[in-house]
RNA sequence: CUCCCCAUAGCUCAAUGGAUAGAGCACUAGUCUUCUAAACUAGGUACGCAGGUUCGACUCCUGCUGGGGAGACCA
């Protein structure tokens, strides 16, 4: 028996105690109170169905519902039905359907899998990677992993924003200023040596506008393809991706297709004048290409500057066209901050218009954007908390950390676990945010390793590897000689009671594409596992006992381990 | 001026329209000769304001106040 059939079976006796047609919807929720039952079901809807008060309804089926293989007993609280079940098949179903599953378990295939796109990150080549990004980052990732795990098909897809004024300022300033330094002479990570420019020239610019103009001009250059131009934009690009790369392995964040602005950028135009010839958008008076979306909630915008050249959403016309053509998805995810809602909404309505179907399963997750105890980040300023920097920092805080518990470790380890325990808590922190909540960074509360963290949740895993290790078993497997009816008490439900619930938790991810309904779960789940670990022994209990917690203990391990790792993050045998 | 997002404890965040609104941080006092103290235990405080829908609202709708973002031939 495993868990889908537990939750059949009791919903079934409902069902049956009230003839209701086996279609009728009812959900499973957790009592409030563990002293009140293991399971619940609420009247409500059944009130209306049936239309009898839930209060009667809940005390019919409380007398009605008898004992039978998974249920002890039943009993009503006004208009819930409590459910307490058999305890040693309750633990048996869900102990041993995580030892089969692994890491498969709480997995939902859905009915229809789906093929879908996911654009995330998406840089620009002019500088190096903040916070901001880092969240995009992990987000992506993880959305990826936790899709996935309802057998949906990703595409995961880079867009490299490596065209454009914003990339030859920073090229003009290198020009200017640069004295044909490298990046190796100076010894500066790729990004970070473009992005220096980068700021130097928003700085220069204050003082002389004339720059502005001479970056357009640049522009305009590398349009026409110069070749000069064209040289050092690749010289500089190449750098830039290179530093944004290292970056990406380093967090362990990958793609399966790379589109470069700079090949694709033209795209778009065909698409626009296409559907300037059916009338669908319209020539200003002043040469520049227009759509009227205002008969839709939105503005005008324009799709075509006067003299051809395309602008931002250009591109992304064009991208999406190209995309849906090479992978014909059934949907389309773009990751991207909050402060381009509008973009998105002008976007897929513009290829709505434009006639293309597959617009409608378009969607843009936005999320909140990351402002300091200053205020709002600015690349331009240098008023960023770089990427790697804070990794770094993270790094060495960890590694102190290591040492001081372990002096003797030896160098290599005490690295590795340092990036582990780092990254860890860098991961969580952005995660546990619902996405559209805009994130007040706070230095000292996303550097720690205590409380609400990642490396928290770490440690609680390493707990759980010390004791298997010491047992002997580190995989204690499904047993005949195993007594499940020797656990039972608080802590251990609590924890059953989560491991049940687990799959439910992952579907919400999937349906709201939100990772942080994971995050909370693990946090819950670690925490009742650390209460259960001061409060009873494993190890020292009887060998009935011993066995049957060794058997728990390792199924939460599992789903510890499952957890993080869809949320991009690495498990530590031993802290 | 218009549109979008947000508002919960001193601070940072949780809470599929349902039972007594939860964590962490900070503060106080405890717990390591016992499976790793990155842990645990005990202390108390909150749904911005005003209406509405509903058997039932932190959750949905309207208005207001306050904060953030957008409405560029920037990306």
């Amino acid at each position: 028996m495993n868990i889908e059939d537990i939750k059949k079976s009791i919903i079934n006796t409902v069902q049956k105690a009230l003839d209701l047609p086996s279609d009728f919807v009812l959900d499973l929720d957790l009592p409030p109170d563990p002293k009140m039952g293991d399971v619940s079901i609420s009247c409500f809807e059944i009130a209306k169905h049936i239309s009898q008060s839930p209060e009667k309804i809940a005390a019919h089926i409380s007398r009605k519902v008898q004992a039978n293989s998974i249920i002890q007993k039943v009993e009503n609280v006004g208009p819930y039905i409590n459910f307490f079940l058999k305890k040693n098949v309750w633990f048996e179903s869900v102990l041993e359907q995580i030892y089969k599953q692994k890491q498969r378990f709480g997995n939902i295939r859905e009915e229809k899998e789906k093929k879908i796109v996911l654009e995330y990150s998406s840089p620009n080549t002019n500088k190096p990677q903040h916070l901001g990004h880092l969240r995009n980052n992990f987000l992506g990732w993880s959305l990826a992993q936790i899709l996935q795990t309802a057998g949906h098909k990703i595409i995961k897809v880079n867009l490299i924003n490596d065209r454009g004024i914003h990339i030859c300022k920073s090229m003009l300033a290198y020009q200017l200023w640069g004295n044909n330094k490298t990046s190796e002479s100076e010894n500066i990570k790729g990004d970070h040596f473009v992005g220096d420019y980068y700021v130097l020239f928003e700085k220069k610019v204050q003082e002389n506008p004339e720059l502005l103009k001479k970056a357009q001009e640049l522009l305009e250059k590398w349009e026409k393809r110069d070749k000069k131009t064209r040289k050092l934009w690749k010289e500089m690009n190449t750098r830039a991706l290179d530093g944004i790369n290292q970056t990406y392995k380093k967090i362990g964040v990958r793609f399966d297709k790379v589109y470069y602005e700079s090949k694709i950028y033209k795209r778009g135009k065909n698409i626009i004048l296409k559907a300037l010839k059916k009338d669908l958008c319209y020539v200003r008076d002043d040469g520049a290409v227009e759509i009227d979306l205002t008969g839709h909630g939105l503005d005008k915008k324009v799709l075509l500057r006067a003299d051809g050249t395309s602008v931002y959403i250009t591109q992304d016309i064009g991208l999406s066209q190209l995309r849906y053509k090479q992978f014909k998805p059934d949907t389309c995810i773009y990751v991207v901050g909050s402060e381009q809602d509008y973009h998105f909404k002008a976007l897929f309505k513009i290829l709505q218009v434009f006639g293309f179907e597959w617009a409608r399963n378009c969607y843009h997750l936005s999320y909140g954007l990351i402002s300091l105890p200053k205020g709002r980040m600015k690349s331009r300023e240098g008023e960023v908390v770089d990427a790697d920097d804070i990794i770094l920092e993270m790094e060495n805080l960890a590694e102190k950390e290591i040492i001081k518990r372990s002096p003797d470790l030896d160098n290599n380890e005490v690295k590795k676990r340092a990036e582990a325990i780092a990254l860890s808590a860098l991961k969580f922190y952005l995660l546990k945010f619902t996405p559209q909540q805009n994130i007040k960074f706070n230095p000292e509360e996303s550097l720690s390793f205590e409380g609400d963290t990642g490396p928290y949740v770490q440690y609680t895993y390493a707990r759980i590897q010390s004791i298997l290790r010491k047992s002997k078993l580190s995989e204690p497997g499904t047993d005949s000689r195993i007594d499940y009816s020797e656990l039972g008490n608080d802590e251990e439900i609590e924890l059953l009671k989560q491991l049940f619930v687990y799959q439910n938790i992952l579907a919400r991810c999937v349906d709201e594409y939100n990772p942080a309904y994971l995050c909370t779960y693990i946090l819950q789940l670690s925490q009742t596992f650390n209460k259960f670990y001061h409060k009873h022994h494993v190890l020292q209990a009887k060998d009935n006992v011993r066995h049957a917690r060794l058997v728990l203990i390792s199924a939460i391990a599992h789903v510890i381990k499952n957890s993080l790792n869809l949320l991009g993050i690495d498990v530590l045998d031993e802290m």
